[in-house]
DNA sequence: GCTTGACCTTCCAGCGACTGAAAGGTCAAT
DNA sequence: ATTGACCTTTCAGTCGCTGGAAGGTCAAGC
């Protein structure tokens, strides 16, 4: 199948198809007689794979590591809990850096009347953030 | 003032002070007789100001917009308002969709052992996400 | 006056993860 | 034979910096 027809399948855009192929993240595929890619249902399934993990927020390398994993069949599943358990500690603590900031905005948001007068403690803010 | 006592007064790293004036985000600043770049106190709380507001997770466009405003005595502070609800929305949007992915991937790591063995939920819900 | 070392200058390249566009080749249908 | 949709490669751009190379400046110490 053209890439094309892989893409749509997969829900991964053939461009990025080729760009994950040019950093090795899946490997070449044959090409037929006119040069065109021709990927199998397995490489579907192995994009759909990546673009779970990738929409879950794995970085391309995790999602490397995954893939080694996934298509390991002798791994240990302690490897696989160790690297989700880092990523969820990040969006944990990326949560609560947004929050914290959300928090911030919302306390000068509040404070500003938001009318046609120059006075904006939303401004003061962040020129002297001494009083928030 | 040398670049780097602005940097270590604003906590703007010099590389990206001299970034920020390339694009444009700050004035070109006047140069001493051996072309050193000299930076006032004002230009320190100028700094200050997109320190704070990139720290807020504001984008650069719209610190240049913020900064715009700031300078102008006769904004409306409505607008200032605006971008600040635009920037709170789209946190919240951020932080909705980072706990989504995190509901999901620990109940992927709850199911989970961890141990020696292959088999491995997590990367049974990534391949078949139909079950989680 | 000379050296040392910390600072500054410019410019170019690279990060991550794509995405757009240019210039051209292939294929199936009409 | 032509059209138009698809494919190919390669390069450049996105965002917000950050690192490094190669070289100039400055103040302090000897």
């Amino acid at each position: 199948m053209n890439i094309g027809t892989a893409a749509a399948r997969s829900g991964v855009p053939a461009k990025t198809i080729r760009y994950y192929e040019g950093i090795g993240l899946i490997n070449k595929v044959g090409r037929t007689a006119g040069g065109y890619r021709d990927y199998s249902d397995i490489d579907v399934e192995t994009l759909k794979f990546i673009q779970r993990a990738r929409s879950l927020g794995f970085s391309v390398k995790d999602v490397a590591d995954l893939l080694a994993l996934w298509q390991d069949r002798d791994r240990a599943s302690s490897e696989v809990k160790r690297i989700a358990e880092g990523h969820v500690e990040a969006i944990g603590r990326k949560i609560v850096e947004l929050e914290e900031i959300r928090r911030t905005l919302e306390t000068l948001i509040h404070r500003c009347h938001g009318d046609d007068r120059p006075d904006c403690p939303i401004l003061e803010g962040l020129a002297h953030p001494c009083c928030s």
